[in-house]
RNA sequence: GGGCUCGUAGUCUAGUGGUUAUGAUACCGCCCUUACAAGGCGGUGGUCACCGGUUCAAAUCCGGUCGGGCCCA
């Protein structure tokens, strides 16, 4: 009896042990680079990494049987705001309570300690990547990597810093990126307020005193008598003009918008347009008007307004609705607009550039470069990389109090944080020590984006292009756009040749998995009860890019497959009964077959693995195990075997071809393929995963392939007729008469009798198959 | 609102112009067959979402409708 999980257990020691999968650059090999997606310490690991990460595994493995030598590094993403929420959570330390360097010292043991067992629960899928040597996104070498790359895009002006609205969460209380926004429903009060002759709705009050304008639609018969005219803001005693844009929608509230700086993104695409003056009265998250309101929040705010405008009677109705708004996708709470200086790297002039670089990168499946090509198309923003955070790539730069240059560090003092460094400096230009340290640190993408750099830098690689990453669709728009936009900039080369993407994970009703719903499944769950090689065959149930949803048949049509190759070995061991296989001439018709049919599916597998449709390959492999091996072949050579004149021959060729069934399943299921090759041969020291994938071999495709496919379409027929008469597969039949092509049938009459024990067998020649009792 | 994508037996799924639509799972019947009952053999079950078009021929191509999903406004 199969004890898988012990079975695992052994082999993935065994692979950490004699350090399977450490890279050895030293290898005379082809080398096969991957970038893979470095998880976040803060996480757990969930059943879409239990799905994905074993995708690239496939592909991994089977490159790696192909003859490459697989660079497969290993990472941790444990830089920015989800680290410091979780140590935040763990030590119960925030920045208020904590001094910077004794946080950022928190932030890093707690990031190492959490690495220390992490990397154990993706290693338990049975990954082949190398886990004795990662990466992580907050030590040394990539702080001062990213440090290093930042400097080169201030020397080639692509990131420069400048006071303009930027987005912030006022929650987490720093800039954060177009990336990193998410739309979502609210319900708000729409307010309507009488404007002093026109009327107008908002859902931001509180911005009334930074109203700068107000916009109708061009078409709006109501008011096309006013544009142009000059409106009083109520309370604030102020003029603004009337104007008039395409964009203002005619059937939201009055139709007639105050536009305020700024109280949406709409705003600042108008603000921007028509060149408007600016009001700000909302700083650091607090409303202050110098008038009615005096540093509020943004709440507080909003309700003393409306009951001033209220005593003044200004206020015509107010409307509960549901509104969309611009949320921080981390914490949910809806963005605000301000302005402040902050670190942008430029791309939107090089629209054009970036999207031949997607063209150039080979995505599979390829429609999923269309979203790429659409988020490039769409940009409105520089992006914006400084964050006003405290654990993460600070800034390796100083500001001149004096003449207000920028003093870059030197590349030789990198890493360098410069809100802890006491090196004293004075500026390069007016030679002033009288310097401010920046005390932002970079976006976690801004580390991300150069993932190739990191993992090809750490093994002194002097190429630039990987040739694959694997990712999610749901992170096109911002790891992989960041990434050919880094690669671009810095060394006009795509990061990739291939960028093959994977789909989400679905609960078995189609419901994506959340903690509220309730139906969050843990892979650890799940390896326990079917293997991690059913694990993985679940995940290889599917098409590049295609979402699946968590299916028990397929972990227990897994688990039955690990059962089934251990079983038909089994068989093998039985008949052979301690006989050494040994190399033969192949002369009779079953083994023809067989090999026939083992050769054209290692063909056909072959080129789906090329392909990376890992779903098509295994499925043709299935059912060349399943029903063309074990069900006829197997049953077959049980007679075949016992005939001496041909036992050495099909000991050989069974046994040739179980060979080749581990090697082409040894990709999707690592364990179990390792175990029976450890098998066939015992003294073997080395693991299935660097033996050689079988090749197509013509030599080994005999024309006997049809006359026995007639005979196994004759067996079927005779299966059938057994079934009907309700008897045992093994139930002798005295007579049975068989119609068909009479000369193949009498070639091999012997198969027939021996396999379905019929006594006598009367062969009649006809156009058509029939066969009677 | 825009882009991408999907809609095939109870459930899941294969199938991008050509016999009778693939397979899994569930269900029913038979068989403990000298590897495997988590098995084998047989069977029930489908107006291929809907409408229209192209074609000798459409699950497949085109247009539209409806419904799901993801991304973006």
């Amino acid at each position: 009896m199969l004890d898988i999980k012990s079975m695992e257990d052994k082999w993935k020691d065994y692979w950490l042990k004699n350090n399977i999968f450490k890279f050895k650059n030293n290898e005379n090999k082809k080398i096969f680079t991957i970038d893979t997606p470095p998880p976040t310490v803060s996480g757990k690991m969930h059943v879409g990494h239990a799905y994905s990460y074993p995708q690239q595994d496939f592909i991994a493995r089977y490159k790696r049987m192909k003859g490459y030598n697989i660079f497969y590094p290993w990472g941790f993403d444990d830089n920015g705001l989800p680290t410091e929420r979780f140590v935040e959570k763990e030590r119960n330390v925030t920045i208020d309570n904590t001094d910077l360097a004794t946080y950022i010292k928190i932030c890093r043991e707690v990031s190492k300690e959490s690495e220390k067992d992490l990397y154990k629960a993706w290693y338990d899928t049975g990954l082949s990547a190398d886990f004795t040597d990662y990466i992580d996104t907050s030590s040394d070498f990539s702080i001062k990597l990213s440090q290093e790359l930042f400097l080169d895009l201030v020397n080639k002006k692509r990131a420069y810093r400048s006071e303009a609205p930027y987005i912030t969460c006022p929650t987490c209380r720093t800039a954060i990126s177009q990336i990193e926004m998410k739309d979502a429903i609210i319900n708000t009060d729409l307010v309507y307020i009488n404007f002093n002759g026109i009327d107008i709705a908002t859902t931001r009050p509180e911005m009334l005193g930074s109203c700068v304008a107000l916009f109708v639609n061009p078409d709006d018969d109501r008011y096309k008598n006013l544009i142009n005219k000059t409106v009083k803001i109520p309370l604030y005693d102020y003029e603004v003009k009337i104007m008039a844009d395409d964009s203002i929608d005619k059937n939201f509230g009055t139709g007639a918008e105050m536009l305020c700086t700024f109280g949406d993104q709409n705003d600042l695409e108008l603000w921007r347009k028509y060149k408007l003056d600016s009001r700000i009265i909302l700083k650091n998250n607090r409303i202050n008007d110098d008038k009615f309101i005096i540093n509020l929040s943004v709440k507080d705010a909003r309700k003393k307004i409306i009951d001033k405008l209220k005593e003044n009677n200004y206020v015509i109705k107010i409307e509960k609705i549901k509104h969309n708004v611009n949320t921080h996708e981390r914490c949910g709470t809806p963005i605000e607009i301000g302005i402040s200086k902050q670190w942008y790297i430029k791309d939107l002039d090089i629209k054009n550039e970036l999207i031949n670089f997607g063209d150039k990168i080979e995505w599979i499946p390829d429609y999923m470069k269309t979203r790429y090509t659409n988020w490039v198309n769409g940009l409105k923003w520089d992006w914006c990389i400084s964050r006003q955070r405290y654990f993460g790539v600070p800034f390796p730069v100083w500001y001149c109090n004096k003449c207000g240059s920028i003093i870059p560090a030197n590349d030789d003092e990198l890493p360098v944080d410069p809100r802890l460094d006491k090196k004293h400096r004075i500026c390069s230009k007016c030679g002033s020590d009288d310097l401010l340290p920046e005390t932002d640190v970079m976006d976690t993408w801004a580390t991300s984006s150069i993932s190739p750099t990191l993992y090809l830098k750490h093994k002194n690689f002097d190429v630039k292009t990987m040739d694959v990453r694997f990712q999610g669709h749901d992170i096109i728009t911002s790891w992989a756009f960041t990434t050919i936009l880094r690669s671009y900039l810095h060394y006009n080369e795509i990061p990739w040749e291939k960028i093959a993407i994977s789909g989400n994970v679905y609960d078995p009703f189609g419901q994506k998995m959340s903690k509220s719903k309730g139906n969050i499944v843990e892979p650890k769950g799940i390896i326990n009860t079917y293997g991690a090689d059913a694990l993985r065959f679940w995940a290889s149930t599917t098409l590049p890019g295609e979402n699946i949803k968590l299916r028990e048949q397929d972990l227990i049509r897994g688990k039955k497959t690990v059962i089934k190759l251990y079983n038909s070995f089994n068989l093998l061991k039985i008949l052979y009964n301690n006989e050494k296989p040994e190399k033969t001439d192949i002369k009779f018709a079953i083994n023809k077959w067989i090999l026939t049919k083992m050769e054209k599916t290692v063909k056909d597998v072959t080129s789906y693995m090329d392909k990376y449709e890992i779903m098509k390959a295994r499925n043709t492999l299935d059912k060349f195990f399943w029903d063309t091996y074990c069900d006829n072949y197997l049953e077959i050579i049980k007679n075949e075997m016992q005939k001496s004149d041909r036992r050495k021959e099909t000991i050989y060729t069974s046994l040739n071809v179980m060979e080749n069934i581990l090697k082409m399943y040894s990709p999707v299921m690592p364990f179990i393929t390792e175990e029976l090759y450890h098998e066939i041969y015992n003294d073997f020291n080395g693991s299935i995963s660097f033996e050689k994938y079988p090749e197509y071999d013509n030599n080994l495709v005999f024309e006997e392939e049809t006359d026995i496919d007639y005979i196994i379409n004759i067996i079927d027929k005779i299966r059938n007729i057994k079934s009907n008469m309700k008897v045992s597969m093994a139930q002798p039949l005295e007579n049975l008469t068989v119609s068909g092509n009479s000369k193949i049938i009498e070639k091999y009459s012997y198969i027939l009798s021996d396999l379905m024990h019929i006594k006598n067998m009367d062969i009649k020649n006809s156009d058509e198959i029939s066969v009677k009792n």
